[in-house]
DNA sequence: GAAGTTTATAAGGTTGTCCTAATAATATAG
DNA sequence: CTATATTATTAGGACAACCTTATAAACTTC
């Protein structure tokens, strides 16, 4: 029951599948390598490796899930991830944006005693401030029940809970228009043609891609959901 | 004139060659070896290298020494580190001869932008906890003009400065016994056939061998120095 | 100046993480 | 059910950092 230290590659690895998985619980290889920038064949050698250790599962042609075991390496990464990004906004007051590359950096190179003195310091923060949720020391994930905007339907009003996942690119061109967390939002209408959503964030109309909104979520004004009904 | 980032690998290198050339102006590559844990074989081959990227010079069978460019490299290297310890006493309450080690993993994920936004955070501090100077953005180390303890004589006086180089078995040593930045010393005698010296520290005397006593630094009182004497 | 110590180089390996290109297996959709 | 797209595997390498063992060169000291 040693704590074996991991590479930084491996956290990644781990920390992105984990991401990955919140979407669709089996994530293709694919959809990782793409993410963390290299082939398919390192991707799968590495999965090869991650099974062989007990940290994923692997349902060829299906995708990857993270064990129980892994589940929770992952969720320390994470922790350390987001801890870093409230103390770099909340106390060195860098950019919401920019954050996110700078404690991808720090997160694999802060020592256990490092991150629990930092969550204190920090006041235990709930959340990132992307507004994603700090797992638990112990890596446990607390569940949240928003969903993401390209579920909504016309009408719809709600408040944004988080961007997930979070890429710079992504991070950028959204603080590029004000879109973050907290901010009211009312989804007016979808484009035919699979066409861009209309969505009223803050005083504000945008037209976002369908991709940017499967990252944007949103706790709804309380109706009864109406995902369901397909 | 482009920012390439170097290796942890490269980092420590160079860093250590600058604290190593603090006592002595050309660092043999088995010094170098030995405090960084890798063969003489490894170390050579890694100052080959360096040599070829113009960061450090080499003179067979002296040692190395770094050029301005490498020196500059060291320099901000040293900077992270030291402001990281600094808020990791600080502001996390860490246990001061524990940061010395956490912030040698955080030194080398920390980019400028949280360097500089953790100096200005810090109020530009001008030494690490341990006593040691925080070289400037650009890589100049600040001089100073204290002197190790072992090169003070019988009678001398004097107040700790800092503690150099740093590891962790040096500062689990003097945490155990009260021996720290500010303290006032007394230097009462050194025993016979190189033996250790006793040196009063705040209200204890203590025994220190040589090698310690190499890595205590101390301001004089003000009095004409007597080192070159001989 | 010969002997012994320190330092350097040479030769041959290992490990982790990455790559391209080519081929094989499976899944999915018309 | 076959064609196309996706996913996996195989083969062959590259590269940075490490290693051990052995030999050669230079310094130091008596
Ligand atoms: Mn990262
Ligand atoms: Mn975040
Ligand atoms: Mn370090
Ligand atoms: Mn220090």
């Amino acid at each position: 029951m040693k704590n074996e230290a991991f590479s930084e590659s491996i956290e990644m690895y781990l920390k992105t599948v984990s991401e990955l998985a919140d979407s669709e619980d089996l994530v293709p290889i694919s959809a990782l390598a793409e993410r963390l920038g290299v082939s398919t064949v390192s991707a799968t050698e590495m999965v090869h490796r991650l099974k062989k250790q007990d940290l994923l599962e692997h349902l060829p042609y299906k995708g990857v899930s993270l064990t129980v075991h892994g589940g929770r390496r992952a969720c320390r990464v994470i922790r350390r991830h987001r801890l870093w990004e409230r103390f770099l906004v909340d106390y060195l007051g860098l950019p919401w944006e920019k954050v996110h590359d700078y404690a991808c950096r720090l997160e694999h190179a802060t020592d256990t005693a490092v991150t629990e003195a930092l969550a204190i310091f920090l006041d235990n923060p709930r959340t990132c401030p992307h507004g994603n949720p700090i797992p638990s020391p112990d890596g446990e994930m607390p569940d949240i029940s928003d969903i993401p905007l390209i579920q909504m339907q016309p009408g719809d009003r709600g408040i944004i809970s988080r961007i997930h996942p979070e890429s710079i690119l992504l991070l950028d061109y959204l603080a590029g228009r004000d879109i973050r967390p907290d901010q009211p939002v009312e989804f007016e209408e979808i484009a035919p043609f699979n066409g861009p959503l209309m969505v009223k964030i803050g005083e504000q109309t945008h037209a976002l891609g369908q991709e940017i909104a499967a990252h944007i979520f949103v706790n709804c004004e309380d109706e009864v959901r109406n995902d369901e009904i397909a």
